[in-house]
DNA sequence: ATATTTTGTTAGATTACTCTAACTTTATAC
DNA sequence: GTATAAAGTTAGAGTAATCTAACAAAATAT
């Protein structure tokens, strides 16, 4: 006998689902063609695992796939992720602003916030906010809509010397790089100058914040996102 | 081949055992003793539903049950409860305080926030709040530890021509109710006086916000409750 | 004291999500 | 071009949460 099975309302992603999703968006982002190993190895599951929620995701037309050939996302797929990820940013820039949580602390909780189904939360902290564009790490918050006003920045690593910058955004938004930008007092808005290049090893010596002659290795400079003044 | 099936960390209730941990609480409120049929009714579950539930709960030592008897919350469930209705209720006060939602509409969110395993995010809630000790429905929340502390209110259907009273908590936190208080300009503090009691069909005459001669239900009196001044 | 109703239990099944082991297909390397 | 490696699939199974149908025990009513 069939009955149905409630996880919120009727055709409303579950919380696995959208972790899903979510994790299907980034990786298209970094490459069209999505695999089954990566988007095992993002969300931290088997491939047969993955492979089972392929199915259903298609079944559902979030994403194209085809027996031995790779995913990718379709315009309803992208569009459900977006509101995941404006939940998920709106909520980090609300623990950020309103409630004075270190950039460093936020991802963790967004990470459960973006699940709550009641959109009027996201909406409330959207208006308290004064509607953003980015989140605590300079990524874009998308619209209502899941347009995303992504605006493209340089990484540190490919400017010049006698470059005057401002950090923009962050490739990399772990706690661990995030504390070590507060070790160095490195914020979104610092405005810093490239005083030297080691060609050697990448490494750059900037000034900022009235000190110069700061160095910070190549891996750094790679995950920092900038615009020239 | 066992392996272990994370839900969030080990040993962690899930949502949905949070749930039932919450419910038999509100139950052990009303009877010391409480009864499957009872805890399937509140949760809406079937019966071989909530008994399966109960048998795990049991083997937590959150509950004590034996074939055929009343179940009883041991203390370790009380204190498991006391933590998610603490995260509910403060939950409930930041939404209304600081968000500026209805009482009518923060219930259904904290339905959600409450299971949020991150505490930090309600002890920074608790912390902007003020620490307070009653939710925006005038419900006690309880502290860190677990304690309530209660005050014994009584309903304004048992006070007396001539009393007047304030209105401190509700015995009904329902949207419907809370729409009609609205309606009513009815708030926690509002400050009334019992001009008339009909013991035909106990309804109230009350005078508040300087307007007199204001005829409420015994239905409505019986969920207000009240101090008095 | 027996009949009826309520309450609780058992059995069998479904959905969602996950795993390991074994296998197949496709890609890469020499 | 074959050998090896990587990627994808299938099969079988387990946990958590839920259901219905059928039955058993306890409480209530007559
Ligand atoms: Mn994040
Ligand atoms: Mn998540
Ligand atoms: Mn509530
Ligand atoms: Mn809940």
């Amino acid at each position: 006998m069939e009955y149905f099975y409630i996880c919120g309302k009727r055709g409303m992603a579950s919380k696995t689902k959208e972790n899903y999703i979510k994790a299907l968006f980034y990786l298209h982002q970094k490459n069209e063609e999505i695999s089954l190993s990566d988007l095992g190895a993002e969300l931290k599951v088997s491939k047969p695992t993955a492979n089972d929620m392929v199915k259903k995701l298609k079944a559902e037309g979030i994403v194209v796939s085809e027996r031995y050939k790779p995913i990718k996302i379709t315009a309803k797929g992208k569009k459900l992720a977006a509101t995941v990820i404006r939940k998920h940013r709106l909520s980090e820039m609300f623990l950020s602003q309103i409630m004075k949580f270190g950039w460093e602390e936020v991802h963790e909780i967004a990470e459960e916030l973006e699940h709550i189904k009641t959109g009027k939360l996201f909406d409330r902290m959207d208006e308290i906010l004064g509607f953003p564009t980015t989140d605590p790490h300079g990524s874009p918050i998308p619209d209502k809509n899941g347009n995303f006003n992504k605006r493209e920045y340089r990484r540190l690593s490919e400017m010049p010397v006698g470059s005057t910058l401002i950090i923009k955004a962050l490739r990399d938004s772990s706690a661990e790089f995030l504390q070590y930008l507060n070790k160095k007092s490195i914020k979104l808005g610092t405005k810093i100058s490239v005083e030297h290049v080691e060609h050697f090893d990448g490494s750059y010596t900037i000034a900022y914040n009235g000190i110069s002659n700061r160095v910070f290795g190549k891996s750094i400079c790679d995950r920092l996102l900038v615009e020239e003044v």
